[in-house]
DNA sequence: ATCGGAACGGAACGTCCGTTCCGATTCAGA
DNA sequence: TCTGAATCGGAACGGACGTTCCGTTCCGAT
Protein backbone atom coordinates (compact mmCIF):
# COMPACT_ATOMS: atom_id res chain seq x y z
CA UNK A 1 0.00 0.00 0.00
CA UNK A 2 1.91 2.81 -1.13
CA UNK A 3 1.34 6.44 0.13
CA UNK A 4 0.67 8.93 -2.77
CA UNK A 5 2.14 11.91 -1.12
CA UNK A 6 5.45 12.63 -0.33
CA UNK A 7 7.23 10.24 2.99
CA UNK A 8 10.24 11.83 3.21
CA UNK A 9 8.77 14.29 6.88
CA UNK A 10 7.50 16.65 4.98
CA UNK A 11 5.40 18.50 7.69
CA UNK A 12 7.52 18.30 10.83
CA UNK A 13 5.04 20.58 12.30
CA UNK A 14 2.56 19.50 14.66
CA UNK A 15 2.65 16.02 12.84
CA UNK A 16 5.72 15.10 14.67
CA UNK A 17 3.35 15.32 18.02
CA UNK A 18 1.27 12.87 16.59
CA UNK A 19 4.35 10.71 15.48
CA UNK A 20 5.87 10.49 18.84
CA UNK A 21 2.77 10.46 20.66
CA UNK A 22 1.70 7.00 18.65
CA UNK A 23 5.59 5.44 19.16
CA UNK A 24 4.54 6.06 23.07
CA UNK A 25 0.88 4.59 22.81
CA UNK A 26 2.48 1.88 21.31
CA UNK A 27 5.34 1.13 23.88
CA UNK A 28 2.81 2.26 26.99
CA UNK A 29 0.38 -0.42 25.57
CA UNK A 30 2.94 -3.18 25.39
CA UNK A 31 4.27 -2.52 28.75
CA UNK A 32 0.89 -1.98 30.86
CA UNK A 33 -1.03 -4.88 28.82
CA UNK A 34 2.14 -7.30 29.53
CA UNK A 35 2.23 -6.39 33.09
CA UNK A 36 -1.41 -6.06 34.02
CA UNK A 37 -3.20 -8.37 31.44
CA UNK A 38 -5.39 -7.49 28.83
CA UNK A 39 -7.88 -6.33 31.11
CA UNK A 40 -5.93 -2.81 32.20
CA UNK A 41 -8.11 0.29 31.04
CA UNK A 42 -7.26 2.24 28.45
CA UNK A 43 -6.76 5.39 30.62
CA UNK A 44 -4.29 3.48 32.47
CA UNK A 45 -2.26 3.00 28.93
CA UNK A 46 -3.20 6.73 28.02
CA UNK A 47 -1.55 7.96 31.63
CA UNK A 48 1.41 5.91 31.05
CA UNK A 49 1.63 7.26 27.28
CA UNK A 50 1.50 11.00 28.65
CA UNK A 51 -1.22 11.20 25.87
CA UNK A 52 -5.19 11.73 26.18
CA UNK A 53 -7.36 9.06 25.91
CA UNK A 54 -8.41 10.64 22.78
CA UNK A 55 -5.42 10.02 21.41
CA UNK A 56 -5.23 6.59 21.33
CA UNK A 57 -8.69 6.38 19.52
CA UNK A 58 -7.39 8.97 17.03
CA UNK A 59 -5.26 6.39 15.66
CA UNK A 60 -6.96 3.00 16.67
CA UNK A 61 -10.54 2.76 16.51
CA UNK A 62 -10.90 0.62 19.23
CA UNK A 63 -8.87 -1.22 22.28
CA UNK A 64 -9.05 -4.77 19.85
CA UNK A 65 -7.57 -2.75 17.28
CA UNK A 66 -4.53 -1.57 19.58
CA UNK A 67 -3.82 -5.08 20.52
CA UNK A 68 -3.94 -5.88 16.99
CA UNK A 69 -1.19 -3.43 16.32
CA UNK A 70 0.99 -4.83 18.99
CA UNK A 71 0.54 -8.46 17.69
CA UNK A 72 1.42 -7.34 14.30
CA UNK A 73 4.67 -5.78 15.75
CA UNK A 74 5.04 -8.53 17.62
CA UNK A 75 4.59 -11.65 15.25
CA UNK A 76 6.93 -9.53 12.74
CA UNK A 77 9.46 -9.17 14.97
CA UNK A 78 9.70 -12.95 15.70
CA UNK A 79 9.67 -13.54 12.30
CA UNK A 80 12.63 -11.62 11.53
CA UNK A 81 14.68 -13.05 14.34
CA UNK A 82 13.46 -16.78 13.47
CA UNK A 83 14.59 -16.03 9.85
CA UNK A 84 17.81 -14.26 11.72
CA UNK A 85 19.05 -17.12 13.63
CA UNK A 86 18.00 -19.60 10.89
CA UNK A 87 21.03 -18.48 8.85
CA UNK A 88 19.55 -15.69 6.44
CA UNK A 89 17.45 -12.95 6.48
CA UNK A 90 14.17 -12.61 4.10
CA UNK A 91 14.53 -10.38 1.48
CA UNK A 92 14.26 -6.70 2.48
CA UNK A 93 13.41 -6.87 5.97
CA UNK A 94 14.64 -4.09 8.75
CA UNK A 95 16.70 -4.19 10.71
CA UNK A 96 16.93 -6.98 13.58
CA UNK A 97 15.56 -6.32 17.14
CA UNK A 98 17.58 -5.17 19.55
CA UNK A 99 18.64 -6.50 22.71
CA UNK A 100 18.49 -10.12 22.36
CA UNK A 101 22.02 -11.75 21.84
CA UNK A 102 22.92 -12.13 25.22
CA UNK A 103 19.84 -13.67 26.40
CA UNK A 104 20.46 -16.51 24.40
CA UNK A 105 23.52 -17.51 25.70
CA UNK A 106 22.55 -19.48 28.80
CA UNK A 107 20.22 -21.79 27.04
CA UNK A 108 23.15 -24.31 26.44
CA UNK A 109 22.94 -26.32 23.42
CA UNK A 110 19.03 -26.48 23.23
CA UNK A 111 17.11 -26.51 19.95
CA UNK A 112 17.54 -23.40 17.99
CA UNK A 113 13.32 -23.25 17.66
CA UNK A 114 12.43 -23.08 21.17
CA UNK A 115 15.27 -20.97 21.74
CA UNK A 116 14.90 -18.34 18.79
CA UNK A 117 10.90 -18.78 20.12
CA UNK A 118 11.51 -17.58 23.61
CA UNK A 119 13.59 -14.93 22.51
CA UNK A 120 11.01 -13.93 20.18
CA UNK A 121 8.16 -13.94 22.92
CA UNK A 122 11.10 -11.26 24.88
CA UNK A 123 10.77 -9.08 21.80
CA UNK A 124 6.92 -8.84 21.67
CA UNK A 125 7.29 -8.03 25.65
CA UNK A 126 4.28 -8.41 26.07
CA UNK A 127 3.51 -12.37 26.27
CA UNK A 128 0.47 -13.36 27.59
CA UNK A 129 -2.53 -11.68 26.29
CA UNK A 130 -0.67 -10.56 22.87
CA UNK A 131 0.57 -14.18 21.48
CA UNK A 132 -2.84 -15.19 22.37
CA UNK A 133 -5.23 -15.73 18.95
CA UNK A 134 -8.18 -12.37 18.68
CA UNK A 135 -11.47 -13.76 19.73
CA UNK A 136 -13.22 -16.21 18.43
CA UNK A 137 -15.50 -14.18 15.81
CA UNK A 138 -13.84 -12.48 13.13
CA UNK A 139 -10.27 -13.00 13.35
CA UNK A 140 -6.68 -12.13 11.57
CA UNK A 141 -6.34 -8.93 9.61
CA UNK A 142 -4.40 -9.16 6.76
CA UNK A 143 -1.33 -7.57 8.02
CA UNK A 144 -1.71 -10.03 11.11
CA UNK A 145 -1.74 -12.77 8.34
CA UNK A 146 0.75 -12.48 6.52
CA UNK A 147 3.25 -11.66 9.61
CA UNK A 148 1.72 -14.84 10.67
CA UNK A 149 2.66 -16.37 7.62
CA UNK A 150 6.25 -15.02 7.54
CA UNK A 151 6.77 -16.28 10.79
CA UNK A 152 5.19 -19.90 9.99
CA UNK A 153 8.30 -19.77 7.25
CA UNK A 154 10.96 -18.96 9.55
CA UNK A 155 10.25 -21.43 12.19
CA UNK A 156 10.01 -24.22 9.48
CA UNK A 157 13.37 -23.36 8.88
CA UNK A 158 14.24 -23.42 12.16
CA UNK A 159 12.58 -26.72 12.87
CA UNK A 160 14.11 -28.26 9.91
CA UNK A 161 17.53 -27.45 10.88
CA UNK A 162 17.26 -28.49 14.07
CA UNK A 163 15.90 -32.08 12.90
CA UNK A 164 18.84 -32.60 10.73
CA UNK A 165 21.45 -31.35 13.62
CA UNK A 166 18.93 -34.27 15.86
CA UNK A 167 17.43 -31.75 18.22
CA UNK A 168 14.19 -32.14 17.99
CA UNK A 169 12.10 -35.63 17.31
CA UNK A 170 10.33 -36.54 13.94
CA UNK A 171 6.86 -34.92 14.16
CA UNK A 172 7.57 -32.04 15.54
CA UNK A 173 6.17 -28.56 13.69
CA UNK A 174 6.68 -25.21 13.90
CA UNK A 175 3.16 -25.35 15.02
CA UNK A 176 4.54 -27.26 17.60
CA UNK A 177 6.77 -24.48 18.74
CA UNK A 178 3.67 -22.21 18.82
CA UNK A 179 1.50 -24.13 21.05
CA UNK A 180 4.56 -24.82 23.42
CA UNK A 181 4.60 -21.35 23.55
CA UNK A 182 1.35 -20.52 24.10
CA UNK A 183 1.23 -23.37 26.76
CA UNK A 184 4.30 -22.28 28.79
CA UNK A 185 4.04 -18.87 29.48
CA UNK A 186 5.50 -16.47 32.51
CA UNK A 187 2.71 -16.13 35.69
CA UNK A 188 1.43 -13.21 35.64
CA UNK A 189 1.33 -12.25 39.21
CA UNK A 190 4.61 -12.15 39.74
CA UNK A 191 7.38 -9.47 39.00
CA UNK A 192 8.51 -9.64 35.58
CA UNK A 193 12.33 -10.52 36.84
CA UNK A 194 11.28 -13.37 38.49
CA UNK A 195 8.53 -14.45 36.15
CA UNK A 196 10.63 -14.70 33.47
CA UNK A 197 13.27 -16.51 35.41
CA UNK A 198 11.25 -19.29 36.33
CA UNK A 199 9.50 -19.26 32.64
CA UNK A 200 13.23 -20.24 31.62
CA UNK A 201 14.15 -22.63 33.84
CA UNK A 202 10.95 -24.74 32.86
CA UNK A 203 11.59 -24.04 29.27
CA UNK A 204 14.63 -25.35 29.70
CA UNK A 205 13.29 -28.67 30.44
CA UNK A 206 10.80 -28.96 27.48
CA UNK A 207 13.75 -28.20 25.21
CA UNK A 208 15.85 -30.90 27.39
CA UNK A 209 12.82 -32.81 26.34
CA UNK A 210 13.09 -33.01 23.25
CA UNK A 211 16.45 -33.27 22.67
CA UNK A 212 16.33 -36.61 24.29
CA UNK A 213 13.07 -37.61 22.71
CA UNK A 214 15.30 -36.96 19.39
CA UNK A 215 17.86 -39.07 20.83
CA UNK A 216 15.46 -41.77 21.59
CA UNK A 217 13.96 -41.53 18.02
CA UNK A 218 10.54 -40.74 19.19
CA UNK A 219 8.16 -40.17 16.56
CA UNK A 220 5.88 -37.85 17.70
CA UNK A 221 2.07 -38.33 16.86
CA UNK A 222 0.04 -35.89 14.68
CA UNK A 223 0.41 -32.76 16.58
CA UNK A 224 -1.24 -29.11 16.03
CA UNK A 225 -1.78 -27.39 12.92
CA UNK A 226 -0.13 -23.91 11.79
CA UNK A 227 -4.13 -22.07 11.42
CA UNK A 228 -4.72 -23.29 14.71
CA UNK A 229 -3.12 -20.89 16.26
CA UNK A 230 -4.62 -17.64 15.44
CA UNK A 231 -7.24 -19.56 13.82
CA UNK A 232 -10.59 -19.21 14.17
CA UNK A 233 -12.47 -21.78 15.97
CA UNK A 234 -15.95 -20.99 15.32
CA UNK A 235 -16.94 -23.59 18.29
CA UNK B 1 -14.93 -24.83 64.15
CA UNK B 2 -17.59 -27.22 65.25
CA UNK B 3 -21.08 -26.82 64.62
CA UNK B 4 -23.24 -26.45 68.13
CA UNK B 5 -26.62 -27.46 66.61
CA UNK B 6 -27.64 -30.75 65.68
CA UNK B 7 -25.81 -31.86 62.24
CA UNK B 8 -27.35 -34.94 60.75
CA UNK B 9 -29.93 -33.16 58.54
CA UNK B 10 -32.08 -32.31 60.98
CA UNK B 11 -34.64 -30.36 58.80
CA UNK B 12 -35.08 -31.54 55.34
CA UNK B 13 -37.60 -29.39 54.28
CA UNK B 14 -36.80 -25.99 52.35
CA UNK B 15 -33.41 -26.22 53.13
CA UNK B 16 -32.32 -29.37 51.01
CA UNK B 17 -33.20 -27.02 48.19
CA UNK B 18 -30.09 -24.53 49.73
CA UNK B 19 -28.02 -27.40 49.98
CA UNK B 20 -28.11 -28.84 46.19
CA UNK B 21 -28.05 -25.07 45.10
CA UNK B 22 -25.47 -25.09 47.04
CA UNK B 23 -23.54 -27.74 45.24
CA UNK B 24 -25.26 -26.64 41.82
CA UNK B 25 -23.31 -23.20 42.15
CA UNK B 26 -20.09 -24.74 43.13
CA UNK B 27 -20.83 -27.12 40.21
CA UNK B 28 -21.16 -24.24 38.05
CA UNK B 29 -19.16 -21.95 38.96
CA UNK B 30 -15.93 -24.61 38.32
CA UNK B 31 -17.24 -25.38 35.13
CA UNK B 32 -17.62 -21.63 33.50
CA UNK B 33 -14.94 -19.94 35.01
CA UNK B 34 -12.75 -22.98 33.81
CA UNK B 35 -13.97 -22.53 30.44
CA UNK B 36 -14.74 -18.96 30.17
CA UNK B 37 -11.58 -17.52 32.69
CA UNK B 38 -11.72 -15.30 35.67
CA UNK B 39 -13.92 -13.05 33.96
CA UNK B 40 -17.05 -14.93 33.50
CA UNK B 41 -19.91 -12.86 34.75
CA UNK B 42 -21.93 -14.50 37.95
CA UNK B 43 -24.99 -14.11 36.26
CA UNK B 44 -23.39 -16.74 33.79
CA UNK B 45 -22.63 -18.58 36.45
CA UNK B 46 -25.90 -18.37 38.28
CA UNK B 47 -28.07 -19.16 34.94
CA UNK B 48 -25.56 -21.99 34.34
CA UNK B 49 -26.66 -23.37 37.83
CA UNK B 50 -30.10 -22.61 37.14
CA UNK B 51 -30.22 -20.35 40.12
CA UNK B 52 -30.98 -16.49 40.79
CA UNK B 53 -27.67 -14.42 41.34
CA UNK B 54 -28.60 -13.94 44.91
CA UNK B 55 -28.76 -17.18 45.58
CA UNK B 56 -25.03 -17.02 45.37
CA UNK B 57 -24.63 -14.02 47.25
CA UNK B 58 -26.71 -15.51 49.89
CA UNK B 59 -23.47 -18.00 50.56
CA UNK B 60 -20.45 -16.48 49.32
CA UNK B 61 -20.15 -12.47 50.38
CA UNK B 62 -18.39 -11.74 46.94
CA UNK B 63 -17.35 -13.49 43.68
CA UNK B 64 -13.81 -13.85 45.22
CA UNK B 65 -15.06 -15.58 47.91
CA UNK B 66 -16.58 -17.92 45.33
CA UNK B 67 -13.30 -18.64 43.87
CA UNK B 68 -11.84 -18.48 47.51
CA UNK B 69 -14.00 -21.62 47.89
CA UNK B 70 -12.88 -23.58 44.91
CA UNK B 71 -9.07 -23.03 45.25
CA UNK B 72 -9.91 -24.86 48.78
CA UNK B 73 -11.33 -27.24 47.31
CA UNK B 74 -9.49 -28.00 44.42
CA UNK B 75 -6.01 -27.35 46.43
CA UNK B 76 -7.84 -30.23 48.92
CA UNK B 77 -8.62 -32.93 46.27
CA UNK B 78 -4.56 -32.42 45.25
CA UNK B 79 -3.13 -32.79 48.08
CA UNK B 80 -5.11 -35.81 48.95
CA UNK B 81 -4.24 -37.33 45.07
CA UNK B 82 -0.76 -36.66 45.82
CA UNK B 83 -0.79 -38.49 49.35
CA UNK B 84 -2.68 -40.81 47.87
CA UNK B 85 -0.05 -41.23 45.09
CA UNK B 86 3.10 -40.68 47.67
CA UNK B 87 1.56 -44.10 48.68
CA UNK B 88 -0.37 -43.85 51.53
CA UNK B 89 -3.29 -41.12 52.55
CA UNK B 90 -3.22 -38.77 55.37
CA UNK B 91 -5.15 -39.54 58.90
CA UNK B 92 -9.20 -39.68 57.77
CA UNK B 93 -9.33 -38.22 54.62
CA UNK B 94 -12.05 -38.22 52.20
CA UNK B 95 -12.77 -40.64 49.34
CA UNK B 96 -10.31 -40.17 46.88
CA UNK B 97 -11.68 -38.10 44.02
CA UNK B 98 -12.97 -40.65 40.97
CA UNK B 99 -11.69 -40.42 36.96
CA UNK B 100 -8.29 -40.43 37.07
CA UNK B 101 -6.55 -43.94 36.97
CA UNK B 102 -7.17 -43.73 33.48
CA UNK B 103 -5.05 -40.56 32.71
CA UNK B 104 -2.09 -41.54 34.21
CA UNK B 105 -1.12 -44.52 32.00
CA UNK B 106 -0.26 -43.16 28.84
CA UNK B 107 2.63 -40.85 30.88
CA UNK B 108 5.11 -43.73 30.62
CA UNK B 109 7.40 -43.62 33.57
CA UNK B 110 7.47 -40.16 34.02
CA UNK B 111 8.35 -38.25 37.73
CA UNK B 112 5.29 -39.01 39.67
CA UNK B 113 5.09 -35.68 41.27
CA UNK B 114 4.73 -34.01 37.82
CA UNK B 115 1.98 -36.86 36.78
CA UNK B 116 0.20 -36.12 40.19
CA UNK B 117 0.21 -32.66 39.67
CA UNK B 118 -1.46 -33.08 36.43
CA UNK B 119 -3.96 -35.15 37.68
CA UNK B 120 -4.79 -32.49 40.50
CA UNK B 121 -4.89 -30.17 37.95
CA UNK B 122 -7.66 -32.25 35.92
CA UNK B 123 -9.31 -32.99 39.23
CA UNK B 124 -9.88 -29.04 39.98
CA UNK B 125 -11.43 -28.78 36.66
CA UNK B 126 -10.52 -25.08 36.73
CA UNK B 127 -6.88 -25.35 35.82
CA UNK B 128 -5.98 -21.76 35.09
CA UNK B 129 -7.62 -19.09 37.59
CA UNK B 130 -8.17 -21.18 39.79
CA UNK B 131 -4.83 -22.87 41.00
CA UNK B 132 -3.66 -19.16 40.26
CA UNK B 133 -2.51 -17.44 43.99
CA UNK B 134 -5.11 -14.44 44.42
CA UNK B 135 -4.88 -10.95 44.21
CA UNK B 136 -1.55 -8.84 45.89
CA UNK B 137 -3.39 -7.45 49.03
CA UNK B 138 -5.21 -9.70 51.87
CA UNK B 139 -4.38 -13.30 50.98
CA UNK B 140 -5.11 -16.76 51.69
CA UNK B 141 -7.80 -17.33 54.39
CA UNK B 142 -6.71 -19.80 56.78
CA UNK B 143 -8.75 -22.59 55.32
CA UNK B 144 -6.91 -22.34 52.21
CA UNK B 145 -3.42 -22.11 53.78
CA UNK B 146 -4.17 -25.00 55.42
CA UNK B 147 -5.04 -26.89 52.22
CA UNK B 148 -1.65 -25.65 50.85
CA UNK B 149 0.13 -26.72 53.65
CA UNK B 150 -1.18 -30.36 53.36
CA UNK B 151 -0.68 -30.11 49.08
CA UNK B 152 3.03 -28.99 50.26
CA UNK B 153 3.69 -31.69 52.50
CA UNK B 154 2.33 -34.25 50.00
CA UNK B 155 4.37 -32.60 47.11
CA UNK B 156 7.31 -33.02 49.44
CA UNK B 157 6.79 -36.88 49.85
CA UNK B 158 6.24 -37.28 45.74
CA UNK B 159 9.29 -35.27 45.03
CA UNK B 160 11.36 -37.52 47.80
CA UNK B 161 10.18 -40.29 46.36
CA UNK B 162 11.11 -39.28 42.70
CA UNK B 163 14.64 -37.86 44.08
CA UNK B 164 15.32 -41.63 45.71
CA UNK B 165 14.36 -43.17 42.27
CA UNK B 166 16.60 -40.80 40.06
CA UNK B 167 13.61 -39.14 38.42
CA UNK B 168 14.31 -35.91 38.86
CA UNK B 169 17.24 -34.07 39.40
CA UNK B 170 19.18 -32.34 42.92
CA UNK B 171 17.44 -29.22 44.24
CA UNK B 172 13.93 -29.33 42.23
CA UNK B 173 11.42 -28.61 44.78
CA UNK B 174 7.80 -29.29 45.33
CA UNK B 175 7.51 -25.73 44.91
CA UNK B 176 8.68 -26.19 41.39
CA UNK B 177 6.32 -28.36 40.77
CA UNK B 178 3.60 -25.85 41.74
CA UNK B 179 5.64 -23.11 39.58
CA UNK B 180 5.85 -25.67 36.98
CA UNK B 181 1.78 -26.13 36.73
CA UNK B 182 1.50 -22.76 36.95
CA UNK B 183 3.83 -22.07 34.07
CA UNK B 184 2.90 -24.63 31.87
CA UNK B 185 -1.00 -24.78 31.63
CA UNK B 186 -3.87 -25.74 29.01
CA UNK B 187 -4.51 -22.87 26.81
CA UNK B 188 -7.96 -21.08 27.16
CA UNK B 189 -9.45 -19.95 23.59
CA UNK B 190 -9.05 -23.76 22.59
CA UNK B 191 -11.68 -26.58 22.91
CA UNK B 192 -11.03 -28.00 26.17
CA UNK B 193 -10.20 -31.79 24.51
CA UNK B 194 -7.83 -30.32 22.27
CA UNK B 195 -6.28 -27.67 24.55
CA UNK B 196 -5.64 -30.63 27.22
CA UNK B 197 -3.89 -33.29 24.77
CA UNK B 198 -1.92 -30.26 23.85
CA UNK B 199 -1.31 -29.51 27.40
CA UNK B 200 -0.26 -33.26 27.94
CA UNK B 201 2.35 -33.72 25.10
CA UNK B 202 3.82 -30.34 26.16
CA UNK B 203 4.35 -32.03 29.97
CA UNK B 204 5.34 -34.89 28.87
CA UNK B 205 8.66 -32.92 27.74
CA UNK B 206 9.31 -31.26 30.64
CA UNK B 207 8.74 -34.56 32.99
CA UNK B 208 11.40 -36.31 30.31
CA UNK B 209 13.34 -33.43 30.86
CA UNK B 210 13.44 -33.50 34.43
CA UNK B 211 14.77 -37.39 34.03
CA UNK B 212 17.06 -36.68 31.54
CA UNK B 213 18.82 -34.04 34.06
CA UNK B 214 18.89 -36.18 37.12
CA UNK B 215 20.60 -39.10 35.21
CA UNK B 216 22.70 -36.09 33.89
CA UNK B 217 23.75 -35.24 37.42
CA UNK B 218 22.47 -31.95 37.25
CA UNK B 219 22.55 -29.77 40.32
CA UNK B 220 19.73 -26.95 40.20
CA UNK B 221 20.44 -23.57 41.16
CA UNK B 222 18.51 -22.19 44.06
CA UNK B 223 14.44 -22.16 43.15
CA UNK B 224 11.54 -20.97 43.77
CA UNK B 225 10.11 -20.86 47.71
CA UNK B 226 6.63 -22.52 48.49
CA UNK B 227 5.32 -19.35 50.24
CA UNK B 228 5.74 -17.51 46.43
CA UNK B 229 2.87 -19.68 45.38
CA UNK B 230 -0.21 -18.57 46.72
CA UNK B 231 2.32 -15.30 48.01
CA UNK B 232 1.87 -11.94 49.08
CA UNK B 233 3.96 -10.13 46.86
CA UNK B 234 3.32 -6.87 48.21
CA UNK B 235 5.48 -5.44 45.11
C1' DA C 1 -0.81 40.07 14.12
C1' DT C 2 -4.31 37.11 12.82
C1' DC C 3 -6.64 33.08 11.05
C1' DG C 4 -7.73 28.12 10.05
C1' DG C 5 -7.39 23.66 10.94
C1' DA C 6 -5.08 19.71 12.89
C1' DA C 7 -4.22 17.54 17.05
C1' DC C 8 -4.84 17.59 22.01
C1' DG C 9 -6.78 16.32 26.80
C1' DG C 10 -10.40 15.39 29.56
C1' DA C 11 -15.36 15.43 30.55
C1' DA C 12 -19.66 13.05 29.18
C1' DC C 13 -22.26 8.90 27.59
C1' DG C 14 -23.80 4.17 27.44
C1' DT C 15 -23.06 -0.53 28.72
C1' DC C 16 -21.81 -4.25 31.49
C1' DC C 17 -21.04 -6.40 35.81
C1' DG C 18 -20.72 -7.08 40.82
C1' DT C 19 -23.69 -6.38 44.52
C1' DT C 20 -28.02 -5.26 47.01
C1' DC C 21 -32.97 -5.10 47.62
C1' DC C 22 -37.61 -6.65 47.37
C1' DG C 23 -41.93 -8.99 46.27
C1' DA C 24 -43.25 -13.83 45.42
C1' DT C 25 -43.09 -18.71 46.76
C1' DT C 26 -42.77 -22.56 49.60
C1' DC C 27 -43.09 -25.32 53.73
C1' DA C 28 -43.53 -26.35 58.95
C1' DG C 29 -46.58 -25.81 62.61
C1' DA C 30 -51.05 -24.56 64.62
C1' DT D 1 -56.64 -23.85 56.21
C1' DC D 2 -54.00 -20.18 57.71
C1' DT D 3 -49.67 -17.86 59.31
C1' DG D 4 -45.02 -16.66 59.33
C1' DA D 5 -40.30 -17.48 58.57
C1' DA D 6 -36.96 -18.99 55.37
C1' DT D 7 -35.53 -19.02 50.76
C1' DC D 8 -36.04 -17.92 46.03
C1' DG D 9 -35.36 -15.30 41.45
C1' DG D 10 -34.92 -11.24 39.16
C1' DA D 11 -35.11 -6.13 39.05
C1' DA D 12 -32.60 -2.03 40.74
C1' DC D 13 -28.24 0.32 42.08
C1' DG D 14 -23.51 2.00 41.70
C1' DG D 15 -19.14 2.00 39.78
C1' DA D 16 -15.76 0.97 36.14
C1' DC D 17 -14.46 0.93 31.56
C1' DG D 18 -14.65 1.49 26.45
C1' DT D 19 -15.93 4.97 23.42
C1' DT D 20 -17.45 9.61 21.81
C1' DC D 21 -17.81 14.61 22.01
C1' DC D 22 -16.22 19.14 22.62
C1' DG D 23 -13.73 23.25 23.98
C1' DT D 24 -8.75 24.44 23.90
C1' DT D 25 -4.01 24.77 22.14
C1' DC D 26 -0.53 24.93 18.92
C1' DC D 27 1.59 25.69 14.44
C1' DG D 28 2.02 27.30 9.61
C1' DA D 29 0.37 30.57 6.37
C1' DT D 30 -1.40 34.96 5.00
Amino acid sequence: MPDPSADERPLPGRQREARSNDAAVLAAAREVLSAQGHDASMAEIARHAGVGVASIYRRYPTKEALVEALRVTGVSAAAALAHEVAGSMPDGAGAAPDGHADDGADTGAAPAGAVASFLARQITGAPGPILQPPGRGAPISSELGAASEELHAGLRRLVARDRADGLVPEGFTAADVMQLLLHLRPALPYPRAHADALHLRYLDLAMRGLAEQARDGVVLDDGPHWDEWMGSWHD
